[in-house]
DNA sequence: GGCATTTAATTGTCTGACAATTATTTTGGC
DNA sequence: GCCAAAATAATTGTCAGACAATTAAATGCC
């Protein structure tokens, strides 16, 4: 569409145009990008430049960089593993640069979730349910730090997601989630707190167990609604005092 | 944990530590960062180095620059459409790395989709159902290029999002949807299945402004199960073919 | 006060150099 | 011939210094 460039610099164009080419598949997973002086001549812009082009690259995780004879820069094999982990970096940002309250948050994160109870209830496995048993018994641990409370719960909810069998679906479940979770960590976790959450995970596997998705919608249900609960209080103690 | 780092560049080193001083809220949306000369000094590197450890950062929305007099680098307000861009980029790179079925994307594109039904039949407003009519409107010209009839169907499907009221659904929710178009499609759409699409957006519309989650939940597995048939025919043609 | 000009600060880019790293090649010893 | 050590070449990482381009603020003129 539009072709006047508002001034971007020249290393950002010469970024846009090889993060084009590995996009359109013209560059793919291994390939090697021509060096660094043969990028400057082919550009007709100097090493410096080029340089600073192919750092915003790697920032993105779109190349590597390897030193040596016969290195140079390399189109990423992109993992799941860091896709999610920059999602992450990305959405914890946005959400914590916005102000959004803690209600929008756990809905947005709830109704996210309950986009794999029936998927989950169909294809649960028995490996998931345990890693989710192992969790619940984790959180169950008495003296148990509010910090490594929250890690494991991160866990349940992971495996749960795993539950659907759709890694698609799990990769951006996960990674919403897990965005998330700076905000939920608003909560501290009273013991009767934990007792209750506890309760209602116990209630996601069991319904899991059984394939019964109306089940684990309510549990997942009423964890959103006792979370938001908590949430209230919080907010409630810190404006009273 | 672990002390040693294994050898990253001193761009990259600095630009972590800037990184983390954003994260950490040491430095706030706003915020002006030292001249490239000054940082230079405190990190005693050259002024080439600072420059590719801001490009890296540039590169992730973290900061912006600004020439002249009194310019700079300044720490970025992250706006939901330049994180959703972002989370798009990364998502749609990883699915198009990872030799995705067709299936699988389309399973996990609806369950997504589906966790904004019940919000949205809640919450929808006669502004967004508007827009939701005029996609279909678009969407029923003649002789419309694929590309816009998918251009027009993401229009759709983000209006659907955004009726559920919530804005960090809305960005999780829209950035995954539209990171999956590109697998979508794959499809080309003939007269007839345009039309069966048509329909099952009006349905949806019909279902959300009764407020009736069934009948949108049922419009959108409809649509969800017309798709995968669709794809199913196109991999078939080109298998025989 | 208002407008044009100058000034100073800052990023964008270029050039050339050297250090560090690493696969390949060569050499030397046996 | 074979193996190890050393030299080689290609490439990225870093540095220093320079100049151009941009822009807000200060200055001067009316």
């Amino acid at each position: 569409m539009k072709s006047a460039t508002p001034e971007k610099s020249l290393s950002a164009q010469i970024a846009d145009a090889i993060r084009t080419a590995i996009v359109d598949g013209r560059l793919l997973v291994g390939d090697r990008l021509p060096s660094e002086a043969e990028l400057s001549d082919q550009h007709g812009v100097s090493r410096a430049t080029v340089r600073e082009a192919l750092k915003r690259l790697a920032a993105q995780s779109l190349i590597r960089t390897e030193r040596g004879a016969f290195g140079g820069a390399f189109v990423n094999h992109l993992s799941y593993d860091a896709a999610r982990a920059q999602q992450v970096t990305t959405s914890t940002l946005l959400l914590g640069m916005n102000a959004i309250s803690f209600q929008v948050a756990c809905e947005a994160r709830y109704a996210l979730e309950r986009s794999c109870t029936a998927l989950a209830a169909e294809r649960r496995t028995d490996a998931l349910l345990d890693r989710m048993r192992t969790e619940i018994d984790t959180q169950s641990t008495p003296d148990l730090s509010d910090e490594a409370f929250c890690a494991s719960d991160v866990g349940f909810h992971r495996a749960l997601v795993d539950c659907a069998g759709n890694e698609v679906l799990s990769y951006h479940l996960a990674g919403s989630v897990e965005a998330m979770q700076p905000l939920m960590n608003m909560i501290t976790f009273t013991a009767r707190s934990r007792a209750e959450i506890i309760d209602l995970h116990r209630a996601i596997v069991a319904g899991l167990e059984i394939r019964d998705v109306a089940s684990v919608d309510r549990a997942l249900a009423t964890l959103e609604a006792y979370t938001i609960t908590l949430g209230q209080s919080v907010l409630k103690a810190r404006a009273t005092r």
